[in-house]
DNA sequence: GATGAATGAGCCTTCATTCAT
DNA sequence: GATGAATGAAGGCTCATTCAT
C-alpha cells in the first residue's frame, strides 16, 4: 500500500469520526485535518471538496460494512444461519460504531440534496442502500429455495426488513437493553419476518 | 384567529417548505422570509432563532399530522378499520406533503445534536415520535382485545411498524407506484404485521 | 406643566437611567420605552432619533446639575464658602447619581463624533462643560477679589480644577473611602488649588 | 521580526487609527481590514473578536506610550528634570497621536462595561492607568527625597496630577495654543503641583 | 396622540477553498 | 507533495425607525 493510499485512508478514518460525531455541516475541515494530524490544505490534495470527502467517507464505511457482512453471511449456507449471521453482524457493527451508524444507515439525502452534483451523489447513496438490500434479498431467496415461503414480493420484504433491523438495532442501543433482552427482540424480529412473509 | 397567529402560521408554512426542500443548514432565513412575503426581521418577532423556528416547524407539522391521523383513526372502531385508516391516512399525508415528510418522519437528531439546547430539543423530537408510536400501540391493543394476538411485545411491534410503514410509503412515492400496486403493498404490510405478531 | 411635558420628562428620566447604565450603543430604545412605561413609537413623537434623545438627556442632566450647584453656590458669599459648597455639592451629586455621572462629566465625544450633526452636537457638549467651568471661574474670581491670588490664568486653573475635582470625587466612590478620609482629601484638594494658584 | 508579528502589528496600527477616529461601536471590522489592506477574515486569524482586538489596541498603545515615557523619564535623575521630561513627553505623544489619545487616556469603561468578559477587561484598563500613575508617583517620591515636600498623600497627588496633565495637554491641542503659550501653561502646571503639595 | 408590528440595513463572525512557499 | 496563512462570500441576528391602526 503506497504512502499516498495511506494518507488518503488516514483522512477517511478521521473524517468518519468527525462527520459521525458532528454531522456534515457542523464538522469542519480544520478539525478533520487536525484529527488526521495533517495540514488543512492536504485534504484538498486527496479530495476535491468537503462534499466529495463526505461522500467518499460514506462509501468507505459502507465498503467496510459490506465486506464484513459478506464475510460473515457467505460463510454460512442455510437461510436460518445466514439470516442470523446478518442480524448479529449488523447489530454488532452498529453497536461498535454507534457514531458511524448514521453515516451508513441514514440516508444523508438532506445533506446532499443541494450540492451541485446532487443527482450523481444521490444515485451513489441509493446504490449503496440497494447493495445492502440485495444481500438481504439473497438470504430471502435461499429461504424460498428451502421452501420456507414463496418468491413473491421478496424485494419488498427485503427493503422493509432492512428498515426494521436498523430500527431494532438502534432501539437496543438507545434503550441500552441487556444482552438477553436484545437476543429476545432479535428472535421476535426473525419471527416477524418469517411469519410475515409466509402465506 | 388573531393577526398575530396568522403571521406566525404563515411563517411556519413557508419555513416548512424551505426546510423541507433544503434541510436545516442550507435553508436560510432570508429565503424563508421571502417565501412568506415578509421582512427578514419579522421572523425574529415570532421566533427566537433559526433553530427555534426549525423545532417549531417540526412540532407544527407533527401536530397537523397527529390531528389528521387521530381524526381518521378514532372515527373507526375495529382493529382492521383503524389499522387500515392509519395506513391510508399516513400514506396520504406523506404523498401530499412529500417535501415535508422528512420534517416529520426523520429524526432530525443530527441537525439538533450540536445546538446549544440539544438536550431539551432532542427530548421534544423523541417525544413526538413516541406520540405517533403510541397511536399505533393503541390500535394493536384493540387487535389484542379482539383476540387477534397476545399482548406481548406490542410496544416493540408498534415501534417497528412505524418504521416499516414509513419506508413502505416512501418507497411508493420514490418508485412512483401505481395506485393498484400501492394497495397491494399495503396489504402485504398489514399481512406482515398481523402474521408477524401472531404466535 | 402640560401632560406632554410630563411624558417628555418621563422619557428623559428613563433614558438617563438606561444610558447611564449601558452607555449609548448598548442601550436600546425598547428598553428606554419599557422603563418609561410607554410604547416604543412614542419616543419618536418627542425626539427625532436616539442620538437626539441622548443629547437631550445629557442637557437635561447637566441642567439639573447646574441648577442644584448654582442654588448651593450662590447662597454663599465668600470664596471659601462658595468653593466648599461647590465641592460638597458636586461630590454629593456624583455619589447620589453615580450611574449618571458619566453622562455629565465624561465628554461623550466619541459617541457623538460620527453622528451626522456631529459639529453641532459637539458644540453643545463643549458649551455645557464651559458653563460648569464658568461657575468655578466665578468662584476663583471672588478669591482674587478677596486678595487670595492674582487674576492671572484663572480660566486655566478653573478648567483644570474641574478635572481634579471630578477625579477626586470619582476616586472616593470607586475606592469607597470613609467619610473622614473623603473630607481629608477634599481639604487636600482645596489646599492644592489655593497654594497651586498663589504665587 | 516574523511575518506573523508584522501582520499582527499592521492590524493593530490600522485598528488604532479606526477605533480612534470612530470609537468602538462605529468602527467596523471591514474598515479596519481595508485600512490594513488585508481581508476581513485575516483579522480573525490574529484576534478572537472585535472586542479582543479593541483591548489589544489599547494595550498596544499604552505599551508604546509607557516605553517612550520610561525611556525619557529614566534618562533623567533629578525631580525637576524627570517631571519636566514626563510632561514634555506626555504632551508630545498626545499631540503626535491626537487621534489615539482617547484610546490611552480615556477609560473605555463604558465600551467594555457590557461585554461578556467585562470583569477581566476592566481590570486590564484599571491596571494600565495604575501603571502610568505609578511613574508619576516615582517622580514625586524623588521630589520628597530631595526635600521638596513631605511623603504624605503622594499617591493621591499622583492620581490627580495625571488628570491635570491630560486635561492641560488636551486643552493645548483643542485650543491650538502657540508653543510659547503651551510652555507657559506647563510652567503653571508644575508650579501648581509643587506648591499644591508643599505644606 | 399613542402604539407596536414590521422592516431591512448593517455587522460580526465562520469556514471552505486557494495558492504561494 | 505538504502546508497554513489569507481570503471573502454568506448568513444569523439586532435594532433604530416607520407607519398603519
Amino acid at each position: 500500500m503506497s504512502r499516498e493510499k495511506n494518507k488518503r485512508d488516514q483522512i477517511l478514518y478521521s473524517a468518519s469520526e468527525v462527520f459521525a460525531q458532528k454531522g456534515y455541516h457542523d464538522a469542519n475541515v480544520l478539525e478533520i485535518a487536525n484529527q488526521a494530524a495533517i495540514g488543512k490544505g492536504t485534504i484538498y490534495e486527496y479530495f476535491d471538496s468537503k462534499m466529495t470527502l463526505y461522500l467518499e467517507v460514506i462509501k468507505f464505511n459502507i465498503e467496510r460494512y459490506l465486506t464484513r457482512i459478506r464475510n460473515q453471511v457467505l460463510s454460512k449456507t442455510t437461510f436460518d444461519e445466514r439470516l442470523h449471521a446478518f442480524i448479529i453482524c449488523h447489530t454488532e457493527i452498529l453497536s461498535e460504531n454507534f457514531k458511524y451508524a448514521g453515516l451508513m444507515m441514514n440516508n444523508s439525502a438532506d445533506v446532499v440534496f443541494n450540492s451541485k452534483n446532487s443527482h450523481e451523489t444521490l444515485k451513489i447513496l441509493a446504490d449503496t442502500r440497494h447493495e445492502i438490500v440485495q444481500i438481504i434479498l439473497d438470504i430471502l431467496t435461499i429461504g424460498h429455495e428451502e421452501g420456507k415461503f414463496s418468491s413473491d414480493h421478496l424485494d419488498y420484504y427485503a427493503d422493509l426488513f432492512f428498515e426494521m433491523l436498523n430500527r431494532s438495532a438502534l432501539r437496543s442501543l438507545v434503550m441500552q437493553l441487556s444482552k438477553e433482552k436484545q437476543q429476545q427482540e432479535q428472535k421476535l424480529l426473525i419471527h416477524m419476518l418469517i411469519n410475515g412473509i409466509r402465506h
